[in-house]
RNA sequence: GCGCCUAUGGUGGAAUUGGCAGACACGCUAGUUUUAGGUACUAGUGCGAGAGCGUGGGGGUUCAAGUCCCUCUGGGCGCACCA
């Protein structure tokens, strides 16, 4: 064994080891519990940084953990290939992006293995490759064929910088959510998923306990995204012109005091409302300003109204009244029915529209609030109370007349109860090259149909060019778009548009189970035994996104058939940012997320080089829970790195002194009874950590305490039997997280095999009783004095010493003891009074 | 604006069920050893001279509160003209 501690050339060694005899590959076995750990694969950007080493490293100690507790385990790992830094890259370098994006993934492959994680790589799976977006292909055609696939034209975000659509989800404060440019709106046939069909699902099963392991944080975040409300929906006749406009709202009982009604802009009929009138000048110029206005300005928090009156009355279906119709910008074409009814005594943004416009307010809630004046309101008044200047539903609980009036409209045929989802369906084509193609065929007879099966992959073309202009560079290619119609045999022109990339990343976890069939998208069989993750580990920036499309993922595929659970993702641990403080141009010390343009990125590279990956693990784990945020310290590495030499330098004495002798151990004196007390309580302790809690801050700190406690031990007599069990069963507990080193120090104790293909020790319930116990006396609350009892003393006993000690009996010698608290192995509280 | 999370020494954090606040680590101080130096080892380290005081501020429940309740403040995150 060598005296020092070196890293680099034990990492290497172990990787090697691990990858010739393929240690972390597996197989289903219906003989044991599967497990299957999961971690968030990358995207190939070609560098790893320290946010994928805190979450490969807590996914590795997982599926280490659990290994080595007799579970078949699944540890997986892949490349989110497609994106569009690929091909940002080819129009800057001329580099085509498949080249790009293989030797990105190659270097990342070489980054993984060095930190020593334990993969089964023979499952690896890179999304832009043909075998992948195969499947992916096919998937998308069961999808069409099942009806949650359809084509539209529609108002669509578009990003004028990518050159390409934004599904809702993807558009951040009115910006892209990739490069940041403010988003704009574009009229385009897209190809839709109905994720809408599946709102209420998604809904009901964050609630029905089948997300039980989720951060409630995620799941609310979900709901909200979702945003289910009830309400009504109420059909207003136009005066002298023949259209219903029908309305949805939340607030039913408040449509006696409607005074206007507002409709988006882009309202289909509001163009035929307007023809020929003296208003259709100034609507239509109204509605090409919104048009072309983009998400940013639309939504700017500025709340000044805008709008245009079109000339019509809409006729109050309860009380005859005629009132105004609008349109106005404030009111969104894709949510509810795209045209409210204005309370303005009830709702702040009809108020404000009302003052601008000079309309009618007139209140129909009275909220029994001395402070609100009803005639002559100065914001809207949205309490809830008594209906009022309401027919025959004035006096009512306005929560009664939600109920009531929607009863009453559906009983008139004028309106119905009804639920709206803020969720709207998925918008999936994208206009860019670097994306699995839609495999769907447009024919001038057939119309648009899916690519045959068998035909499948629809392979990207490789002759195209990348300009970074006008439309995808899959327009370039000669060879692509024109094809045969699968079903009539004559000339037709296929879909050019890619899919999003997020349509990749939502059943990888599937492929993984059986990742090399040719045959299938998965073996029902194989996906039915990994099925479904057990441990799902990545950033909590994919709360909605991410994780809300692969839940419908799972539930399409499930109703299709084809997969057993409706959730993919069993419990999920989304891990804190690593962040590293700064010195700001003031000289204070600022916390923010590791960045180039702030100078303050560690690279994962440089600490491997420097301390090796053990040490990286080891920090990372340890310096925060893995839900926290993470404060990087390049002195707390340091610690980390002491710390594994301490490991080191002990085995290095005792192999050098001692005989080693594990297994059966006899306790001959007090100094070994204390250290076999820490010893099973630390394994205690490092196993609840992991397992129950993933606290391993405190499992690693459970262990520098026996390792801190040996040291102290070491210097009196030893007990060679004791020690060596010691030492090979911290070996054994910090295999998870420092796998590398503890292999080495494993084969240099003279074992054989590999530390982990251990079994995971079980402690001894009976070495944790203490002979002795400190125990707090207090008085009133307060400390005053400890005392020692017998460990297994009564609650009696151990008053009766308490009664006996000097400074007790000093205390309350005058006082009149009122009630004495006695908790077992922890304190006496004394009350006293006078 | 609405919703959620969070606040503990000089620093990261610990305290799993309401029961000795500050485990473990960093940093700092002193010493020992070796050395050219780093390293390693030992001791100390919440504040306060002290009685005491201490978990963002104020209030409450309790024998007992970092932990539960109310309220305010700071920080973070999400959503945001969603009718």
């Amino acid at each position: 064994m060598q005296d020092r501690y070196n890293f680099s050339e034990i990492e290497k060694k172990g990787q090697k080891k691990w990858d010739e005899t393929k240690a972390f590959k597996v197989v289903e076995d219906p003989s044991k519990d599967k497990y299957y750990v999961l971690e968030m694969f990358p995207y190939p950007s070609g560098k790893l940084h320290m946010g994928h080493v805190r979450n490969y490293s807590i996914g590795d100690v997982v599926a280490r953990f659990k290994k080595m507790n007799g579970f078949n385990v699944i540890h997986p790992m892949g490349f989110d290939g497609f994106g569009l830094p690929a091909e940002n890259a080819a129009i800057k370098n001329g580099t085509p992006p498949a080249e790009w994006t293989w030797s990105n993934i190659h270097e990342m492959e070489v980054q993984l293995k060095e930190l020593g994680l334990s993969y089964d790589w023979d499952r690896e799976c890179a999304t832009c490759h043909p075998d992948y977006y195969k499947w992916m292909q096919w998937i998308f055609i069961q999808f069409y064929k099942a009806g949650l696939a359809y084509k539209k034209e529609n108002p669509v975000n578009w990003c004028p910088s990518c050159q390409t659509v934004l599904a809702n989800e993807q558009v951040v404060d009115g910006c892209c959510e990739r490069c940041g440019s403010p988003v704009g709106k574009k009229n385009l046939s897209q190809w839709y998923f109905k994720i809408t069909d599946y709102a209420e699902h998604l809904l009901e099963n964050l609630d029905n306990g089948k997300l039980d392991g989720w951060p409630d944080k995620v799941k609310i975040m979900q709901k909200n995204w979702i945003g289910k409300s009830h309400g009504a929906e109420v059909d207003f006749k136009v005066k002298d012109y023949d259209e219903t406009l029908t309305v949805f709202t939340t607030r039913v009982d408040t449509i006696y005091g409607t005074t206007f009604m507002v409709l988006a802009p882009e309202y289909p009929s509001v163009l035929d409302m307007v023809k020929g009138t003296e208003y259709e000048a100034p609507a239509k110029e109204y509605i090409d300003k919104c048009a072309h206005m983009s998400e940013i300005d639309r939504t700017s928090t500025t709340n000044e109204k805008t709008g245009q009156f079109i000339g019509k009355y809409a006729i109050n279906p309860f009380t005859g009244k005629e009132m105004p119709i609008f349109i106005a910008d404030y009111v969104l074409m894709g949510y509810g029915t795209g045209a409210v009814m204005g309370v303005p005594a009830h709702d702040q943004r009809d108020f404000d529209f009302a003052t601008k416009f000079n309309l009618e307010i007139i209140p129909v809630i009275d909220p029994h609030d001395p402070e609100v004046d009803l005639n002559n309101l100065k914001e809207a008044c949205a309490a809830e109370g008594t209906v009022i200047n309401s027919g025959e539903f004035t006096g009512m609980n306005n929560k009664d007349a939600i109920q009531k009036i929607a009863e009453v409209a559906d009983e008139r045929g004028i309106g119905r109860k009804t639920i709206n989802y803020r969720l709207r369906d998925w918008l999936i084509s994208r206009q860019r090259y670097w994306g699995t193609p839609i495999p769907m065929i447009y024919c001038d007879h057939c119309g648009w149909v899916p690519e045959k099966e068998e035909n499948l992959p629809v392979m990207l073309p490789t002759d195209v060019e990348f300009t970074g202009k006008g439309e995808s560079p899959i327009v370039t290619s000669k060879t692509f778009v024109d094809t045969v119609c699968p079903v009539c045999g004559q000339p037709a022109k296929r879909e050019v548009d890619t899919m999003d990339t997020f349509l990749d990343s939502s059943w990888y976890f599937l492929r993984y189970c059986d990742a090399r069939n040719e045959n299938e998208v998965f073996s029902k069989e194989k996906a039915d035994y990994w099925m479904n993750v057990d441990q799902y580990i990545g950033g909590v920036e994919h709360a909605i996104m991410h994780l809300m499309y692969a839940r419908f993922f799972q539930m399409a595929l499930h109703d299709l058939g084809f997969v057993k659970d409706d959730e993919p993702f069993k419990n999920l641990l989304t891990q804190g940012m690593v962040i590293k403080g700064y010195k700001d141009a003031e000289g204070n010390y600022v916390k923010a997320k590791m960045s180039k343009s702030l100078g303050n990125v560690v690279s994962p590279a440089e600490i491997i080089d420097k301390y090796g990956a053990d040490t990286a693990r080891l920090f990372i784990l340890f310096a925060a829970p893995p839900e926290r945020e993470l404060d990087w310290s390049d002195q707390g590495v340091e610690g980390c790195f002491r710390f594994l030499n301490r490991i080191w330098r002990l085995v290095y004495e005792f192999t050098d002194k001692y005989e080693n002798c594990p297994g059966e151990y006899e306790v001959k004196n007090k100094a070994d009874k204390d250290l076999n007390r820490v010893f099973n309580d630390t394994i205690r302790r490092v196993s609840n950590d992991i397992d129950e809690r993933f606290n391993f801050n405190t499992a690693i700190s459970a262990v520098m305490e026996l390792v801190n406690e040996l040291y102290k031990y070491k210097e009196g007599d030893v007990n060679e039997a004791l020690f060596s069990t010691i030492i090979r069963t911290i070996i054994i507990l910090m295999a998870p997280f420092v796998p590398h080193v503890t292999e080495e120090l494993w084969a240099d104790l003279g074992y054989e095999g590999s530390v982990h293909e251990q079994r995971w020790p079980s402690y001894d319930e009976s070495a944790l009783v203490k002979d002795e116990v400190e125990i707090v006396v207090q008085i009133n609350g307060k400390n005053k004095e400890k005392i020692n009892i017998p460990g297994e003393a009564s609650r009696d006993e151990m008053l009766k010493i308490a009664e006996e000690n000097e400074t007790i009996k000093e205390l309350t010698a005058d006082m009149n003891v009122v009630k004495v608290i006695a908790v077992p192995g922890r304190l006496i509280n004394i009350v006293v009074k006078g």
